[in-house]
DNA sequence: GTCGTTTCTTAACAATTGTCAACGTCCTAT
DNA sequence: ATAGGACGTTGACAATTGTTAAGAAACGAC
């Protein structure tokens, strides 16, 4: 029942009833993933831009030492893609995994194009979302590069803590920069 | 002579005469910016959205121990604005200093949000340029999140090896999340 | 040019994080 | 209920980076 998805979009721009109409049919109808499973598979094209309705999505990559890194995660009411792969259709070096069932919602390129061909209020929508990400990015890159891991754990503590009840530690490590022995170390001297 | 403007907008956009003539109107004349000097004061609100002809500037922040931290730099072709503080009117965190002599061009909120509402096609660029944005910087965070600092470094000096004899060692340490000091060593090591 | 300042380098030592190995716990499939 | 596997914790040691201090080199003002 697409009113989260609504009331994220009418939050930023005001909807007209057709309009609305417009891009709840271009999202078509929810979908399901199921926990751990990925929203499309490695070394796939990341066809779509989703929002989720409800459920966790973890953001990962493999380094170039094959490990696989997480680096962001998605929730309900956000929107998910990876930029590069979805607008010039080349493969994704990102995956996005379910940590728990999740119920979302796609678009496709081509319905997208439509889109913001017919509505501009829907393509300013669609910047807006792409400066709001920019900005998020920016201020993640800025925690990293500055920040000690055990301030950004203490961080995320306050700013998201049901991150920390959703999701295995050990990807809690990758998005921190740290490994997993290291979180247990950090979280081990600030519960004394 | 505001061709690399054109050409820039023009390599992601069909432009006809007439939009292209708004758009170099709305952008103003090109202006100077000594070398050192701030874009905008400390403290202030970042009003514009910022075009570089030439030169290079840094960006940075204060943490909270008081550091000014260098996280990026933006040179020549590209377009540059602290989204939070230009969308939202808001204080910027950041700070934009030249590093050389930059010539740049500058639009307003204001008139930005004019050109978006007469020429549809110019909010795609905007778009386009918040999500070529946003895959950059995420681009970024993935190599603080993973990589070591010798690493960067290493990738630095193949991939924008320019950026190296035109800005002080001190910024590219900061910038790949690291001590003046420890560049330093990165850089003996490296040498042998 | 010289002087004074800033930047860069180097070295010793400290703090942080990584690596490896062992162990306990929890979860799940059977 | 039990066995196996994944996850989290701990400890010892290694690698990386930070801190401090000192000196060398580069740069600007005069």
């Amino acid at each position: 029942m697409k009113t989260l998805l609504i009331s994220s979009i009418n939050k930023q721009i005001q909807l007209n009833p057709q309009e609305e109409a417009d891009a709840i049919l271009a999202f078509g109808q929810t979908l399901t993933l199921p926990k751990d499973q990925l929203l499309y598979p490695i070394n796939g094209v990341c066809k779509y831009i989703y929002f989720i309705e409800k459920g966790i999505i973890r953001h990962s990559y493999n380094s170039e030492s094959g490990e696989n890194i997480t680096c962001d995660f998605s929730m309900e009411g956000q929107f998910l893609t990876d930029y590069g792969s979805f607008t010039k259709n080349e493969l994704s070096l990102y995956q996005f995994q379910a940590m728990e069932e999740v119920l979302y919602l796609k678009i496709n390129l081509s319905d997208l194009s439509k889109l913001y061909a017919s509505y501009p209020k829907i393509e300013t929508f669609g910047r807006l979302i792409a400066e709001q990400t920019a900005q998020r990015i920016t201020q993640m890159a800025r925690s990293l590069i500055s920040e000690k891991a055990a301030y950004r754990y203490e961080r995320l503590l306050k700013e998201r803590p049901d991150l920390l009840q959703r999701v295995p530690q050990k990807y809690i490590a990758a998005y921190l920069g740290i490994k997993p022995e290291s979180l247990s170390r950090i979280r081990k001297t600030y519960s004394n």
